[in-house]
DNA sequence: ATTTTCAAT
């Protein structure tokens, strides 16, 4: 918190929509630019939108997702789900959650039970690992997570821009979407390193204390799980279950935000 | 590394 951040909220429209420019501006894959977008919508089943509207983050105090979530909240505290209805919650985000925003995520959905969908434009500082790993593990968890294709984009920008405008791409975009989605593919595919090897860092602490790593109530992690996820036991593997987490691993090496030491993410398998 | 990434000397 500081002291310049007055509390005028200028961060949340509700039912309101975006204008074009700033649309291309946030929505925008060449630019990284210093803010975060997020569109969202509130359905039941119809397609019959309940809540809908934009945030942007509120520099310096919070993320743009914890400012919508709060709003959905807001909203489902007063107007709870009947029995037989189910809600859904679709997020267009200019950027991907980050590890605070993902755990947010993940409490709220406890919390309300909604199926969620998030529909990402780029991602959000992935040399932090920590970034990465919590998008995997809010993907195992239940949320639907893409990175946004052209027709998400002219979706987006028919519901929450024009319904009447044709949207037009930028340069590029295109191709943009191809590379973020084999991006977000491999991310999906990664094998993830079980976490007691990993040394200290503030980041372990980060994790460790993170709901989002812990509410299932296993004993073991989420790296490993995660982990056995992506490959197909071998046949002699399955005799022995315990066999299937490797004691061994390749060392971490921890990046130093500043030194820029990328991290490993991912091994072959160990033998 | 794809690095000016939810800003701010």
């Amino acid at each position: 918190m500081n002291i310049f951040s007055v509390s005028l909220d200028m961060t949340m429209f509700i039912k309101k929509l975006l204008s074009e420019e700033e649309f291309h501006d946030n929505f925008n894959t060449v630019d990284f630019v210093k803010k975060t977008l997020v569109c969202f919508s509130l359905e039941d089943k119809k397609p019959l939108w309940r809540l809908w509207g934009y945030a942007y983050n509120n520099p310096g105090v919070e993320h743009a997702e914890i400012i919508v979530l709060r709003e959905l909240s807001k909203f489902l505290g007063s107007n709870p789900m009947k029995k037989d209805s189910q809600y859904k919650v679709t997020l267009y985000a200019t950027y991907s959650p980050c590890l605070n925003c993902c755990e947010e995520i993940w409490k709220f959905l406890q919390k309300e039970k909604v199926i969620m969908n998030l529909n990402i434009s780029k991602f959000y500082n992935f040399y932090d690992y920590d970034n990465k790993i919590s998008l995997k593990v809010l993907r195992k968890k239940g949320v639907e997570i893409k990175t946004m294709t052209l027709e998400d984009y002219k979706a987006c920008f028919y519901l929450f821009v024009h319904p009447k405008e044709i949207f037009q791409p930028c340069e590029e975009l295109d191709a943009q979407c191809e590379r973020n989605e084999i991006d977000l593919d491999d991310l999906w595919n990664e094998v993830v390193i079980c976490m007691c090897e990993i040394e200290d860092d503030i980041f372990r602490r980060k994790r460790q204390n993170s709901e989002l790593f812990t509410s299932d109530g296993d004993e073991n992690n989420a790296f490993i799980r995660l982990q056995n996820d992506t490959k197909t036991p071998k046949k002699d593997e399955q005799k022995e279950p315990q066999a299937k987490i490797p004691v061994k691993l390749p060392p971490i090496k921890y990046m130093d935000r500043k030194e820029g030491v990328k991290r490993k993410l991912s091994f072959d398998e160990p033998n």
